[in-house]
DNA sequence: TGAAAAAATATGCATATACAATCACCTAAG
DNA sequence: CTTAGGTGATTGTATATGCATATTTTTTCA
């Protein structure tokens, strides 16, 4: 079954494919965070972002990307907004193509009261998942293709 | 641990948040299907549209968003864009509300020249996730509130 | 029957995402 | 030095996604 020699129906791909079950789980668990967020101003891609960095404390986006498995324009965008917000800062380097960045004391008084609405939609997304998927996926991330760089 | 007193800490989120897990592979697993769909000019969000569509038959707005639990909004802009590539076409109804689709004979043929692409791209995200995740994922799903309606 | 409520879609707006191309800066080769 | 590559980040373009709102048509019910 996981090697058939023809060309797969539109059948099986409709019953088996595995996009189709990630982005609709994505969707539903990536809602229940942003509703718990919303009343924060806050949508759990930018929370992602806000704990990576406190986790980092300097930020280089070459490496939060690498981490988050996160296209480079596409972190550049979002934390463009969380500059713009005040969450987010970026410091000087030597190095002038560098631009890290750090929470702002305000981005990290944010981040902790968000820590409630967090926990809540936490309980919730565990409760659809189970704790066999949320344990497995995170067994799942560690097998990513180089995911095993220096921490 | 599944419902501390206290309010979660950064530490905690960093390590637990499943938001965190499900948004990153599910970037893992979208990269992959679209890469593998790109020589057709189709990604994978596209595909899946396609694929509910071609096992609807008629396929009413209303109705494939409940299934994809994709809102209704998204739906409509995605149909538009492939419509515009000939894929889909809408049908007549009495309801003068209803803008029911169907494949074209365009899309039915570029969903079955896809196919050895999603095989690829499939066989690749098993290896990450893996059986039982693979499996999880749709149990997780039939436990979806609102996916039992009728058939 | 005639207006209010409901239903199905579409539009306006903002964010997230990624590929391709570009820009700015650093570094190494000579 | 000077320049050719390489590295880090941003910009241009396109799609995906969802909330709030608007539009259109049907249904309900007084």
């Amino acid at each position: 079954m996981t090697t058939p020699k023809t060309k797969p129906s539109i059948d099986t791909i409709a019953a088996e494919c595995l996009a189709v079950r990630m982005r609709m789980l994505n969707r539903v668990v990536t809602n229940i965070y942003d509703d718990a967020l919303r009343p924060l101003g806050l949508k759990v891609s930018q929370m992602n972002i806000l704990v990576a960095t406190a986790k980092m404390g300097m930020a280089r986006p070459a490496e939060v990307c690498h981490r988050l498995h996160l296209d480079a324009s596409t972190l550049s965008r979002n934390v463009e907004r969380m500059k713009a917000r005040g969450w987010l800062e970026v410091v000087p380097d030597e190095d002038g193509r560098a631009q890290p960045f750090r929470l702002t004391a305000q981005g990290r008084k944010l981040l902790q009261k968000a820590a409630p609405a967090w926990q809540k939609a936490q309980r919730k997304a565990r409760a659809i998942l189970g704790d066999e998927i949320a344990e497995g996926l995170k067994d799942a991330i560690g097998r990513l293709p180089s995911d095993g760089l220096p921490e």
